[in-house]
DNA sequence: GTAGTGATAGAAAGCGCTTACTACACCGCT
DNA sequence: AGCGGTGTAGTAAGCGCTTTCTATCACTAC
């Protein structure tokens, strides 16, 4: 039925060996040979197996980024950032592949018949929602793809047995060879076996039976974002204008990126001497989701529990929204009555009315660098870690308080 | 290297055979036997090699999905939905697979050990970034995975070279017995040469020379958004207020959504007897992009043009979040002095500071449909084309006009 | 003239699966 | 006893590439 690589070499009069070595440009052959060769691929309109090439060649060109909800900008800016690392938009003609010979260059078909430039890695976004087991799914799909390299993006689920089950995916990933980077999610809890849903992984393991070759083999690379550092800036920023009474909504109890940003909350408040876990504290901190929902109802939760409060931090800028639109609906007014904080500075931040006072997170460039640590591009960092700076971005949506109600 | 089916074989004291019928559950298998099998599976932490699988039955378990913006929630929706219908979160377990026998059931791998369950469809998203020739290479590269199917979703481009080039190639998928679906974009323009820029949607266009095959084989299968429809209805709405004076800020000039709700915003005006043609007609129709970028400017554009207008309609809801600003910007309320549209309703349309007035497009319905025709789930509707219908959604952005400045 | 040396091209052995076919055991029948 | 199921399992022939090893050719070097 397809045309093969054998009815290429047929018709141009080679081998298929030949045809081959022309498409991917990583041997010599002959300049007249070359072109012989591409008009028989062009007229056959023939287009490589790719199942056939990767087995074998074992080796696969996906490159699997798993997401937690592609819907969300956040995921998205980050996924497109890798994508265009991944397949720079110069696409079609494409030099040879890797290192090899100087020789067999433009071997891509980018006139009209055509066929997909040599060595193009897909990209391919995997959706999980969120949800521990479709995390694993695809992380096992992809291995069974035998993908080049994994990029797992923004925060991870903080459950032992799930962080276990995710360790030993991981790890089987490398082991079979790909590269495995964390974007915005801080490195794996390390496997020190200790309690629970173990997975084999005893101690020994090391230098042992594994492998000698690739170095960092410890903990697969990493970029993470300063979740922490950030919160902290955005609650002193709110101190400093005078706030006293914040109101928190964290996200979903079980995410590293709560976790994080939570923490660099309450070490601003005990830097300024309001303990976050005394009376009037953690009555004013409440988890929810990172969507406008939990935004909407925890701004009014927080209202009922403290009339009082003069500013509200969101988890994100979604959720900010949210409480923006729950406020008003109260009739209160954003910055004069309340201030709102949101956190990631998505492109509707600015638009918001008001703007959004936020933290900044360069999810493009994260995503750009994360991309290129998965194709092996960019030596990965020292430590294996890189960690993302963030920066405050004061707009109009915080104010210093008012005497509005009952201080 | 890696564990292999024989090596799972040997464990197991069965055949390759025996193996791999017990992973894909396609044929009838002793439940001891099964059992036997499963165990070495897990001990062994074996995993399907996915390439050599796909080699060896001519067949691949990727579906492609082509979106041009993934980080716009526009697309991000739709991708979301169908990745959704292509391995919903019930994920692990799964039943056997297709049709035969009745007696091979439950061969997933659920437990600790696990690997992918079978029939598992790996849904691969694709960013064009509205390049086109990122478009082609994509479908290049998919068709060379040899996807199962794939799914383009938004708005084509409508560029004769890049319509040919791409029937070609769809031409190719479907040839190669991918299903094709298009979500959010009207059938190609039938590829019958002629002479301009013509959509041709000329009625002779059936039972030519296309293939005797499979059926419905001359268009791929198409679930649209009606455009037009929803374009008009928002028109509508705004005359019936009283608005006469409607800036409309259109999307990129080659793109079929572009052209339709433009269309659709026509039409409406002629209805009314306000030919959009004419002198104050399209000296207020502006062409620039989706993005908060292109609204922003083309508002201020649209109010040099004429400080009268009374109304902007913006290419979707993006866009309007740009025009809102640029009208605050000017010191202009809305919708007391100026009323704004959007389109699409994405959800911050509705947080919007005033909430957006906007046509809602069920956006994940549309891409579950898609994902469940895709995957064959769902018998393709008649003549291969549904249109899913819009919604106006009325909010507060919208009023009508009143004496500002000179009419 | 016979080796030695590059530069090219071909032959052929797999890569790890799937899937006809075939084989066998055991059954109920005539 | 002999026959045709029926239910399981093994055999083996590929699937369409990549790649190692080998062959050839055209020269140059002795």
């Amino acid at each position: 039925m397809a045309v093969t690589l054998a009815d290429v070499a047929a018709r141009a009069g080679v081998s298929a060996a030949t045809v081959s070595r022309v498409l991917n440009g990583n041997y010599p052959v002959a300049r007249t040979t070359r072109s012989r060769v591409m008009r028989a691929v062009e007229e056959l309109e023939y287009v490589v197996n790719g199942p056939a090439s990767s087995l074998a060649a074992a080796r696969s060109d996906l490159i699997g980024v798993l997401v937690n909800d592609i819907a969300d900008p956040f995921f998205g800016i980050m996924a497109s950032a890798i994508q265009n690392e991944i397949s720079p938009v110069t696409g079609a003609g494409g030099g040879g592949a890797a290192g090899a010979a100087a020789s067999g260059a433009g071997a891509g078909g980018a006139p009209g018949g055509g066929e997909g430039a040599p060595g193009q890695k897909l990209a391919v976004v995997c959706n999980t929602g969120g949800v521990p087991e479709r995390e694993l799914t695809y992380l096992t799909l992809l291995q069974r793809q035998r993908a080049a390299a994994v990029v797992l993006t923004g925060g991870a689920i903080e459950s032992p047995a799930h962080s276990a089950a995710l360790a030993v995916r991981l790890r089987r990933l490398e082991r079979a060879g790909a590269r495995v980077v964390l974007c915005g999610r801080p490195p794996l809890p390390v496997p020190e076996p200790e309690g629970g849903a173990q997975g084999a992984e005893s101690a020994m393991t090391g230098p042992d039976r594994s492998r000698g070759a690739d170095a960092e083999a410890g903990q697969p690379i990493a970029v993470t974002f300063d979740n922490r550092g950030g919160a902290r800036t955005l609650t002193e920023h709110l101190l400093s204008l005078g706030h006293r009474r914040l109101g928190y909504l964290a996200g979903p109890a079980d995410r590293t990126t709560t976790r994080h940003r939570l923490e660099g909350h309450r070490a601003a408040l005990a830097d300024a001497g309001l303990d976050a876990t005394e009376a009037a504290g953690d009555r004013l901190i409440l988890h929810g989701g990172y969507d406008r929902a939990s935004g909407y109802d925890g701004a009014l939760e927080l209202l009922r529990r403290d009339p009082g409060v003069t500013a509200v931090l969101a988890a994100n800028d979604t959720a900010a929204l949210g409480v923006c639109a729950a406020l008003r609906d109260r009739g209160l007014r954003i910055p004069e009555d309340i201030s709102v904080t949101g956190f990631d500075d998505l492109p509707f931040a600015a638009d918001a009315a008001p703007a959004l006072t936020t933290v900044r997170i360069p999810l493009h460039d994260a995503g750009a660098r994360a991309g290129r640590l998965a194709l092996g591009l960019e030596a990965p960092p020292a430590g294996g870690i890189a960690t993302i700076r963030s920066e405050l971005m004061v707009r109009a949506s915080t104010a210093p308080p008012s005497r509005r109600t009952g201080g």
